[in-house]
DNA sequence: ATATCGCGTCAAGTAATTGGACGCGATATC
DNA sequence: GATATCGCGTCCAATTACTTGACGCGATAT
C-alpha cells in the first residue's frame, strides 16, 4: 500500500482519500458523489472505486438496494489516518462560518453544536502584512482600535510572533511608544500603513523567550474521585501536569482555566485545576520583563 | 475567471490555489515547491504558473536574484478566498499535533504559539460508532471511564447530537439507567460494544430543542471605555449581544466566560461580560428538564 | 572564467480521463 | 405484472494532461 501510495498521482490519491473519508463519516458514498466532488466522469469514478477496493477490499461493500457503497464493520481507515481531530475542527470552522460547507468533504455536517461567542474575524490584508513584518523583521505603523472603539490610534510596532489563546489572536511586538515588548490583539488592528526595517532585536524579548514549567494539579478541594478523573483527562503523570510555557503567555493559560483566581473564591467545579507554582511564575515573569526593559534602554543608548 | 474556474480540472484548480496560498502566507514560492508538493514535473509546474499568471497577472513577479516568484504589493487572493481563518486553524491543529505539517501547504509554519492544555484525543473508532448511532438512531452500550478512572462502567445510551465547547466534545444522549437526557464527555468513552435500534424519541429532549436568548452585556463594573471596547469586540448592538443557545448548552457557554459566577467574586477583568437574564435561563432550563423527564416516563408507561 | 542552479520551452511519448454505447439488477409507477 | 427509471460496471476509441528528454538563458557561487 505504501508503494502504491507513492506511485499514485496526487489527484488519484486525494480521491481515494475522499472515499475513505466518506466511509468514515457517513458510512456510505456514491459513485456520483465522487464524480461531482472532483468533476470527473462516472467511468473514472468507477475506476477509482475499483482501485480503492484493491487496496482495502474489506472496507466497503456495494448495497444494491441502497444504491451506495457502504462501510463494513471491519472498516479501518486506509488513507485519512488516525488523527481525525482535524475534521472535527473543520466542523467547528463551518459552524463559525470560517469555512464553507462546500470546501469540506462532508456531505451532511454531523449534528454538531459549537458553543462559542463569535468574535470579529481577522482581516486577511492585515494578517498578510503582519506576517510579512514578522518574517522580515519589519517595523510597521498600525491603526489600533482604541478602547473607546471610536478614536483610531496610530502605533508603531515591530511584531515578532503570533499567539493564539481561547479564540483570540495576539501579536507579540516591540512598541516604539513604550520601548518595550507587549501583546496586541490582532482583531483590533484595522490597518497596516507604513513598513521599514526594524532595528530592535526580538531576542531581547525575554518574557517571550524564557519558558517556565507550569505545575498543574487537580483542585485539592474536589473529591478524590473527581481529582483522579481530571488527572486522567489531562493525562497527568504522578498526579501533576508539567506544561512548559513562555512567560508572556503564561497569563493567558492561567486565565483560560481560572488558574489566576485565589483559591476559595470560586466553586471547585469551576476551578478544576490549580497552579502549584504561581508565585514562581509571577516572579520569573516580572524579572524577565525588567531585563527586557533594561536591555532595550541600553540598546537605545548605544544607538543614539 | 469564474468561467475559467469552472472549466479547470479539480487538480489544476488545487495547484493554482496552492500558488495563491503560498503567495499569501510566505510571499514567495518556487517552481519546484509546486512540483514537489503535487508530484508533478517541473514542466507541468511551469505551465500551471503560466496559467495563474494569466488569471491574476498583478499578483506575482519572478525575482531572478532570489530565484523565486514573489508577491506584489497589489496582491489580492484569487483562489483561497476571504476567510483565511481556516488556515490559522490549521496552524493550531499542527501545534496540537492533530495534523501533520506535511498535510498542510505551509512551508514554514509561522511562529505561532498555541496556548492550551492538551487533552487526550478522541479515539477514531469510538467517534465512528458514535456518529453512526446519532445518524441511525441507535442505542449503544459504551464503556464510560468512571470518575476514579480505574473502574470501567458500562452504560447504555442513545446519543442524538454532538456539541463542542472549550476544547471538549460532548455527546447529548438519552440514558437508559436514568431514563433522561444528559451529556457524556466524548473523551471518556473508551469503547462502543453493542448497538440496536433506539426506541426513544430525541424530540423529547426539550433541554436540547428549546433555545433561549442569552442577553450578554459588558461588565458594568468596568470603565466605560473598556466596556465600549468589549462591545466592539463581540460586535454588540445597542450595547448588548443576544446569543440564541440551546438550554442544555447554555451552561457551557456560561462556564467558558465565567458568566455563572456571582458578580463581585472575580475581578472585572476576569469577567469582562455578564449575563443579564441568568434567572430566566435557569428557570427555563429547569422547566424543560422536568418536561422531558415526564414525557419520557409517560412514553415508557405506554410502551411497557 | 567556469560550474551550478532554477527557470522556460520545444517535441515526442505515455498515462489519465472522457464520451458514447450497452447490459444488469433493484426500486418505483401505473 | 409489465414498464420506466436509476445507479452501477465495462468495453471502446478519442482527447487531454502530464512526463521524459533535450536545449538555451541569466544570475549567483567557486
Amino acid at each position: 500500500m505504501q508503494q502504491d501510495g507513492d506511485r499514485l498521482r496526487w489527484g488519484v490519491l486525494r480521491r481515494l482519500e475522499f472515499i475513505d473519508f466518506r466511509l468514515f463519516w457517513d458510512g456510505r458514498f456514491n459513485r456520483s458523489d465522487l464524480a461531482e466532488t472532483f468533476g470527473i466522469s462516472t467511468q473514472q469514478a468507477s475506476a477509482d472505486i475499483a482501485q480503492y477496493e484493491k487496496i482495502a477490499p474489506a472496507n466497503l461493500a456495494y448495497d444494491r438496494a441502497d444504491k451506495a457503497y457502504k462501510r463494513t464493520v471491519q472498516f479501518v481507515p486506509a488513507f485519512i489516518g488516525k488523527t481525525i481531530e482535524r475534521y472535527l475542527l473543520q466542523i467547528v470552522a463551518v459552524e463559525n462560518r470560517w469555512m464553507r460547507h462546500e470546501d469540506t468533504w462532508f456531505e451532511a455536517i454531523p449534528p454538531v453544536e459549537v458553543v462559542t461567542l463569535g468574535r470579529r474575524s481577522t482581516d486577511p490584508t492585515v494578517l498578510l502584512r503582519v506576517l510579512d513584518a514578522v518574517r522580515n523583521r519589519l517595523e510597521i505603523d498600525v491603526e489600533y482600535a482604541s478602547l473607546t472603539g471610536s478614536i483610531r490610534q496610530s502605533r508603531t510596532i515591530a511584531p515578532h510572533a503570533i499567539a493564539h489563546s481561547a479564540g483570540r489572536w495576539y501579536l507579540r511586538s516591540w512598541s516604539r511608544e513604550h520601548n518595550d515588548f507587549r501583546d496586541y490583539n490582532l482583531s483590533r488592528i484595522n490597518e497596516v500603513s507604513e513598513w521599514r526595517r526594524s532595528t530592535v532585536d526580538p531576542a531581547l524579548d525575554f518574557e517571550w523567550i524564557h519558558k517556565i514549567n507550569l505545575v498543574i494539579v487537580p483542585n485539592p478541594e474536589l473529591s478524590p474521585e473527581r481529582q483522579a478523573a481530571i488527572a486522567a483527562e489531562y493525562a497527568m503523570e504522578n498526579g501533576n501536569l508539567v506544561r512548559p510555557c513562555r512567560l508572556s503567555l503564561s497569563f493567558y493559560l492561567m486565565t483560560q482555566h481560572n488558574l489566576d483566581v485565589e483559591p476559595g473564591k470560586l466553586k471547585p467545579e469551576k476551578q478544576q485545576i490549580v497552579l502549584q507554582n504561581m508565585e514562581e511564575v509571577f516572579q520569573a515573569k516580572a524579572a524577565a520583563r525588567q531585563m527586557s526593559i533594561e536591555a532595550l534602554a541600553r540598546a537605545k543608548g548605544n544607538q543614539g
